[in-house]
DNA sequence: GCTTGCAAAGACTGTTTGCT
DNA sequence: AGCAAACAGTCTTTGCAAGC
């Protein structure tokens, strides 16, 4: 390529006036950088090149020495956080894929380098998948699918994830929260029949036990609950335990009984 | 006669799905 | 996105058959 300004001819009012449009699009700054990388591909010297665009010899030297460098960017002062017409560098993306492998989630993050998190490792497989699709690394779709559950509950899951911490994943289902036939009132008094009946050497069975309780509560249990409850509270143990016990504390004088009113006389001295 | 294991049904709550 | 109904998981209750 050769080029020579000895044959342009120069229009100083159509120069002034596609400066100041130039200016106006990409700044005074850039605009002298380039005319002064152009002046120096037409072979004027750096002097001249400082003394046209107004600019220090020693940085005419600086900007040449840049532009041959770098190229395109060195056009602005990079010394600033972002350019104000160079567009925005754009980070090409690796994408991020997901499969199931074996009995584990296999996630390729590109470059060589995979990650896999064993399927059976649900809130740690629940919170890496939800957080790569929170930072809008994976889609909603292969992250739902993966999961076994649906976009829609995968999105609402991802949202938990990002308002709260990672139990919050966990399945929150606990089934029936109280017993609503064998309440706290027919507990107490199955454990008062079970141990009356043990102590008095009568039958501790569910049937007994329960008749006592209908009775008393004028309830209408099943025995078979009463059964379920009875081996719940591991009451079955205590019908031999108990009456030798109780014969074993008439025996035993009461400690507890005798220094509180130790305790109360010392008191009122 | 009583207990035990199994299974079905009920209660409660989370999840999915379809509609607006 | 929001809502409601249907579906599904977890725990309790209870009936039944088998065994001691």
């Amino acid at each position: 390529m050769i080029l020579s300004c000895q044959d342009i001819s120069f229009n100083p009012k159509l120069s002034n006036d596609r400066l100041s449009i130039a200016c106006s699009v990409f700044g005074e700054s850039v605009i002298k950088r380039i005319v002064g990388m152009s002046l120096y591909l037409l072979g004027a010297t750096r002097s001249s090149i400082g003394k046209a665009i107004g600019m220090p010899k020693e940085s005419v030297k600086t900007l040449l020495k840049t532009l041959n460098r770098d190229g395109l960017s060195a056009l602005e002062d990079r010394r600033r956080s972002h350019s104000t017409f160079l567009p925005v560098k754009q980070v090409k993306g690796t994408d991020i894929t997901l499969h199931t492998h074996e009995d584990s989630v296999h996630i390729d993050l590109g470059y060589n380098r995979f990650m896999d998190i064993p399927l059976h490792h649900h809130l740690q497989t629940r919170t890496i998948l939800l957080s790569l699709y929170n930072a809008r690394l994976v889609s909603v779709a292969s992250v739902a699918n993966l999961l076994g559950l649906t976009q829609e509950h995968t999105r609402k899951l991802a949202q938990r994830l990002q308002q709260s911490d990672a139990i919050h994943l966990c399945d929150q289902r606990k089934g029936q929260q109280h017993d609503y036939r064998i309440d706290n009132k027919v507990k107490s008094e199955l454990i008062q029949q079970y141990a009356a009946h043990a102590v008095t050497g009568r039958s501790t069975s569910s049937s007994a036990v329960t008749e006592a309780i209908n009775n008393r509560l004028n309830w209408n249990v099943a025995p078979r609950s009463i059964r379920h409850h009875i081996n719940k509270l591991d009451l079955g143990k205590i019908a031999k335990t108990l009456p030798d016990l109780i014969q074993q504390l008439k025996k035993t004088p009461d400690n507890s009984s005798r220094s509180n009113t130790e305790h109360a006389n010392t008191t009122n001295l």
